[in-house]
DNA sequence: ATGTGACTTATAGTCCGTT
DNA sequence: AAACGGACTATAAGTCACA
């Protein structure tokens, strides 16, 4: 499993613990909600430098970014809103 | 201390575990030598798929590049004035 | 709330060198 | 063997509109 996957699925497993949205996760991280997007979504190829401003606004050391998944373990499931009723 | 700090420190010592030149571990990457060179110097931001290659050709988990050196550590040697962090 | 394609600008990364 | 420079080229960084 390659570094991109690692920091994909732990970005997602240490955003859900959190709480926070990809939106929340830029804003702390000052980058752009769709690279955030884009980083869980393996498209990106982050420098150093990203991942130590994503560790800090997730708190996390920059290690527990490359940590990685269980063997059977299934995508981190993206946060469900706590549902949105349509607000017309 | 940041990534970069750290990546720069592991490559050095990890290299120098392995009897490796900058050359050597160059090529077994698959990386430019002069590129080897600047990382280890702080000048360069590497990215994940490069520290993948780095490790691989070192034998060693990715995780391995960003352990925290200890506090007593000597410091790689001079920083080089080279080129502007990504400063953000 | 997230994913994606299209886009521009900054810089990652290479290749030629010299010290 | 390694630090460093100049001039490149490839791609990461960063932003947007829209699905």
């Amino acid at each position: 499993m390659d570094g991109r996957a690692r920091i994909a699925w732990n970005l997602r497993r240490l955003r859900a613990l959190s709480g926070i949205t990809q939106e929340g996760l830029a804003g702390e991280a000052d980058v752009d909600r769709t690279y955030i997007s884009g980083i869980e979504n393996r498209s990106f190829n982050a420098t150093v430098d990203i991942l130590d401003r994503l560790a800090s606004a997730l708190k996390v050391d920059v290690q527990e970014l490359l940590t990685v998944p269980p063997a059977n373990a299934d995508q981190p499931p993206n946060q469900r809103p706590g549902r949105k009723p349509n607000s017309r």
